[in-house]
DNA sequence: CCCGATAGCTAGCATTACTACCTATCCGCT
DNA sequence: AGCGGATAGGTAGTAATGCTAGCTATCGGG
């Protein structure tokens, strides 16, 4: 539907990251990953997954390799350890995100800090 | 922090228009609710929150008028209708956006359709 | 023999939040 | 009297990043 258009951004390199979480993927398997696990929501165009690959990296927090599968040339990505620990920590951050959103969203006052 | 930078793109819109729910505010107040309201964690510049406001007051969704209170001047924001349903709307989307998120993040399989 | 699925890529655009700055009033402290 | 901080509003310009729209190429099936 691509209401989350903007909606994303800030959150893609996470999901991308993700994905990556149980083993090496291919872009285009990753995209897949991406649609099926959020039941066709994030079924991103590949001019928004190929070149965040490309950026996480140049970032480091991913390594890339060629292979040729078939007569069809393959990038396979596996997450350094630095992408390892910054999943981590992006997955704690969105959780933070996440609840305090949620809390404005409904309108559930904070938590007191006593 | 400012982890959050990016990731409020596309979520700041819904925030703001949260924190008129329950009653038009000004400009000042409203960045206080988000902040308040998040525990702290969208304590934002007012060089954010004041150009979303007057996006969105030209957007239709919101409604703004002067008024002065001891000497200090005032743009009070209420919501329009159409704001109104932009902000349930929004929330729904919301809803749906974290959901899918976490599934990723998590790792659970998206529920199968059946 | 062409189409769809698979697989990869890029240039340029548009959106949008942030940085860094500015103005002004009122109150409390020294 | 004067200064700083809280309150209240604002802008110009920058940076980040996802999307549009286009491209190349292989393989299998109708």
């Amino acid at each position: 539907m691509a209401t989350d258009a903007q909606a994303l951004k800030g959150h893609l390199d996470v999901l991308l990251l993700a994905t990556m979480a149980d083993g090496p993927r291919h872009g285009y398997a990753i995209r897949e990953a991406l649609r099926d696990g959020s039941g066709g929501r994030f079924d991103l165009p590949t001019g928004t997954v190929y070149p965040a690959l490309h950026r996480l990296e140049r970032a480091g927090l991913l390594a890339g390799s060629w292979s040729t599968v078939d007569g069809r040339r393959r990038r396979t990505y596996r997450l350094t350890d630095e992408g390892r620990r910054k999943l981590a920590g992006e997955r704690a951050n969105w959780r933070g995100f996440a609840r305090a959103v949620t809390a404005l969203l409904e309108g559930d006052p904070w938590p007191a800090t006593p």
